[in-house]
DNA sequence: TCTGGGGTCCTAGGACCC
DNA sequence: TCTGGGGTCCTAGGACCC
């Protein structure tokens, strides 16, 4: 008896950082907007939205309402470009704690009627709906769906978009089709209608890198990609990257929804309004430097971890981007020893142009209540390691 | 006036051990 | 002394995702 196929959910929340702004400023409905660039000061006046024509610096953009994609903005793209695209669109400030408390808001209400769920992030979600769907009807998904996207829109007034097939990669590909408040279910036998006419990039894997490549060898369409040769693919893009754009071209995936899993590392990094000299701007450098570190040291607190090997990550005026890195024999979570040890990594790297980035980062993670009490360093010890 | 911040996974070479 | 594999850890970079 061949296995039961699964009935799997992708939930993605429409447009999600720019619809919770809506919710807090629902005069701004209809409007081009867009979530993004630096976070508001306090001198500013909340009310008085600046138009994306008046920004001056750097950074991108997070989430654009739909009125915004509409004029050919998306997230991503620098707000300086995008200015050029809706200069009257107006640019609404990244406030990531309402974010996360809409996030949990929603999660909740889904866990409520599917407990098999999978995070993906502040904004989308997998769920295993076998259970709740036991013959597998279209029927039947298609009603799980609309319980969903109601309960969500209940606990939060926010709309989300769903897919639901036999696997994530079908339901990630389906929940993108009918957005926003779509609901796509596709089974089997669907593929090759609804899903081999579609570009090859809208598959979960296949990024710019290999979109091109795929382009530059006549693969435009994931059905294309389907018909293509395995051992070819293979020789083009590597044993394993081969096999799996083979799978996944012919709507094959067994990963299961996973419902819990532990963080391989933290991390903090910010770029520079200005790049920053190594010499002539040291102190500054130095100064935000020991301020990451100790976020990040804060960061490992709450959470619950310390980890025993620390990064560092630069990246250059011209863009260019090294990471560092040092194992230590005991895992540490303290600022200084962070600092200490981020400070190794970077005397080996070479200094010969200005700084836009500055990252720190712990790996290796051990959670702190899981380390032996001999084993926990004393300050003083943390010291004597870094 | 280009290009955020938080992650995961993969590859590949070298060290080191069996 | 030379020739080998295999396994694991460390490090650096890169692709990709949200």
């Amino acid at each position: 008896m061949p296995p039961l196929p699964r009935s799997i959910a992708h939930l993605d929340m429409d447009a999600f950082y720019a619809s919770v702004e809506l919710l807090r400023y629902p005069q701004l409905r209809g409007l081009p907007a867009v979530v993004g660039g630096r976070r508001a000061t306090a001198a500013e006046d909340p009310a008085h939205f600046p138009r994306l024509r008046d920004y001056v610096g750097r950074g991108v953009i997070t989430t654009a309402t739909y009125e915004a994609r509409a004029l050919g903005v998306h997230s991503g793209m620098g707000l300086m470009k995008a200015a050029q695209l809706a200069p009257d669109a107006l640019l609404l400030p990244a406030d990531f704690d309402t974010y996360r408390h809409y996030s949990r808001l929603f999660k909740a209400a889904v866990r409520e009627i599917a407990p098999d769920l999978e995070d993906r992030g502040i904004d989308e979600i997998y769920l295993d709906l076998t259970a709740l769907n036991p013959d597998g009807s279209r029927e039947g998904a298609h009603a799980i769906a609309l319980r969903l996207q109601q309960a969500v829109r209940d606990a939060t007034g926010l709309s989300c978009s769903l897919g639901v097939a036999p696997n994530k990669l079908l339901a990630k590909l389906c929940s993108d089709l009918e957005k926003p408040a779509g609901i796509t279910v596709v089974a089997a036998d669907d593929i090759p209608a609804r899903i081999w006419p579609l570009p090859a990039k809208r598959i979960n894997g296949i990024g710019p890198k290999a979109a091109e490549r795929l382009d530059a060898l006549g693969i435009h369409s994931i059905g294309e990609l389907a018909a293509a040769d395995v051992l070819w693919l293979q020789e083009q893009f590597g044993e394993r990257y081969g096999q799996w754009l083979h799978r996944a071209a012919r709507g094959q995936d067994e990963r299961p929804v996973v419902t819990h899993s532990e963080p391989k590392s933290i991390s903090r990094e910010t770029t520079f309004e200005r790049d920053l000299h190594p010499r002539q701007d040291r102190n500054e450098l130095s100064q935000r430097f020991t301020r990451l570190c100790e976020q990040l040291a804060a960061d490992l607190v709450r959470k619950g971890y310390v980890g025993k090997t620390i990064g560092l990550k630069l990246r250059f005026d011209n863009f260019h981007t090294v990471t560092r890195d040092l194992t230590l024999p005991n895992p540490i979570g303290e600022a200084a020893a962070i600092r200490r040890a981020a400070g190794e990594c970077l005397k080996r790297v070479p200094l010969e142009r200005r700084i836009r980035l500055l990252g720190v980062r712990v790996g290796n993670l051990v959670r702190r209540d899981a380390i032996p009490d001999h084993e926990t360093p004393t300050p003083v010890q943390a010291e004597l390691f870094a």
